[in-house]
RNA sequence: GGUGCUAUAGUCAAGUGGCUUAAGACACCAGUCUUUCUAACUGGCAUUCGGGGGUUCGAAUCCCUCUGGCAUCACCA
């Protein structure tokens, strides 16, 4: 029986790599009729930030990503399985005990040393030009010294002690065979000074006592491996299957981080990327099927997926890639879905202020027009547009020149249609050609100034299918229906 | 700096010694359409697989080496 699960620390939201890397640990599960667990790991008690847990289980139970045990949404947030707790927070008891097996054995001891002196010697050494390490100082005090300071009240942590120059080896199931030799590793702490055990010790503690069978998770991980596959075989347990997925990287091939913008999963569905593009998307990050299929529902997923299959170098988050598959599912929503999905998105005013969509566009673009040296102050307040290589790009000097020229010819028109708009843009398009006026730039300006959106989903697409007049009405419709349900 | 991982086009990638003078998709470029579109359609886009050696009748695929990228080196996960 195949168990895998995601173990995420609540400390904010969801970044994408987490829910792909749940994603994965998911799939494996349910393509070989296993359980998927989701377990809580707050053991750091610095870093817990409130509504994470609420967060975490909107995102899963959005992209359809639902765990079978631990911790689970049913009305309210619960535990459920045979292998709880699921909050490592709940387990310290656990932990206690089989610390004290690694220090009876002689496999883990008392460390007293000051954060302070650790520091002075971390300094020391890397000023040496060494790999910062723990000196060793407490490894092999006297039973009746640590009797003594315990007794005393003094604060302590306790290591793992590593035998010395020996080889740990360890099999990674993507990249084979990892050899590592335990001098360039540290004696890790196991529990912390506050009684909580760190990542390293819970994580092995947990996985092994909730009958974890295959670990996928991120390649951080893979340089600590070697301790966690000691500490199995300290305790005479069987060790699961590792598989380390590398990261998702910016453009700058640095691992893609909360600093260069939203890459919670949150963000992207506000912005209206539909919860099964992203899922879709994140699953071919990384991994490919055997054809050349493309688009995938969640159950095909399943079908498919294979850890075999996965790839070890980093790729980088295409948002143009997300775009499309997101525009393929937004193709193949009935109207009445695509209305559902859309109503988040229509602000009251702008349901209001319909008929005089005309003006206000102009308004828009007029302000627009002014100059770049507004267009950020706007942009950021108005359109929430934050990315700044889209800000960039609006602020090229071609662009008010269009926007000038879009007011122009939007003035001789009467009555602004967005098939009109389209003509429009198009001719200037073709009339700006000489001066290389880059396709890309008049999309931009094109997607705000037809739906005041820069991800939302594509209102000039209905506007087109459907029409003005009967876009409202059947906004209307759903409005009513909406009213009628709640009655 | 030590250690580990990794290296096919702008991006995701297929490819595991001959079927590959390297699939497919996104992006990009050119064009067609203009009862819809940021759509659709048509065409273009790596003589080459980070560089250099070697093994072989034959290599992106095996070996060596150099170089680059990433990760990690916490009482954070």
């Amino acid at each position: 029986m195949i168990r895998s699960r995601f173990a995420p620390s609540p400390t904010g939201d969801v970044h994408v790599g987490s829910l792909r890397t749940a994603l994965y640990n998911y799939l494996y599960a349910k393509k070989n009729n296993g359980s998927f667990i989701l377990r809580l790991e707050d053991t750091d008690r610095t870093r817990l930030k409130e509504n994470s847990v609420e967060t975490l289980l909107n995102a899963l139970y959005q992209t359809k990503i639902i765990p079978d045990e631990g911790l689970v949404l049913e009305e309210e947030i619960t535990q459920t399985g045979e292998k709880g707790p699921y909050i490592q927070s709940q387990r310290l008891p656990i932990y206690q005990n089989y610390i004290k097996k690694l220090i009876d054995s002689g496999n883990a001891y008392y460390c007293f040393c000051s954060k302070e002196r650790l520091e002075t010697v971390r300094e020391e050494q890397i000023k040496n030009g060494q790999t910062p390490k723990y000196d060793g100082r407490c490894r092999d005090l006297s039973e009746t010294e640590i009797k003594e300071r315990l007794d005393r009240g003094d604060e302590y942590v306790i290591r793992l002690k590593l035998p010395e120059n020996k080889d740990i080896s360890f099999k990674d199931e993507i990249r084979g065979d990892i050899t590592v030799n335990t001098n360039d590793l540290d004696d890790q702490v196991l529990i912390k000074a506050d009684g909580f055990p760190t990542y390293h010790f819970a994580v092995v503690v947990d996985d092994h006592l909730m009958g974890i069978t295959d670990i996928i998770r991120g390649e951080e991980w893979l340089p600590s491996t070697p301790k966690h596959s000691y500490l199995y075989e300290l305790f005479g347990w069987e060790k699961p299957r590792f598989y380390h997925l590398s990261n998702i990287l910016n453009k700058n091939r640095k691992k893609l981080s909360k600093r260069e913008g939203d890459v919670s999963v949150e963000s992207f569905l506000n912005k209206g990327y539909l919860p099964e593009a992203l899922v879709n998307y994140l699953a071919l990050l990384g991994w490919s099927p055997e054809d050349n299929q493309e688009i995938f529902s969640l159950e095909e997923l399943v079908k498919e997926f294979d850890l075999n299959r996965i790839n070890t170098t980093g790729a980088i988050f295409d948002i143009n890639k997300l775009n499309w598959i997101n525009s393929q599912y937004i193709k193949n929503l009935t109207d009445e879905e695509l209305f559902e999905k859309l109503r988040p998105f229509f602000k009251e005013t702008e349901i209001e202020l319909t008929p005089q969509i005309v003006n206000l566009l102009k308004d828009r673009l007029e302000y627009l027009a002014q100059g770049p040296e507004i267009l950020d102050e706007f942009l950021k307040s108005n359109f929430e547009i934050s990315d700044p290589e889209m800000l960039e790009l609006l602020k090229e000097d071609s662009v008010p020149i269009l926007y000038n020229a879009l007011i122009e010819k939007i003035s001789e028109v009467d009555e602004l249609t967005s098939e009109k708009a389209q003509k429009i843009l198009k001719e200037i398009q073709k009339e700006h050609k000489a001066e290389k006026v880059k396709g890309k730039m008049l999309y931009m300006p094109t997607r705000i100034f037809l739906t005041g959106q820069m991800h939302g989903p594509d209102l000039s697409l209905i506007m087109e299918v459907l029409g003005k007049e009967e876009v409202l009405a059947r906004l209307d419709k759903v409005k009513n229906l909406v009213e009628e349900s709640n009655e």
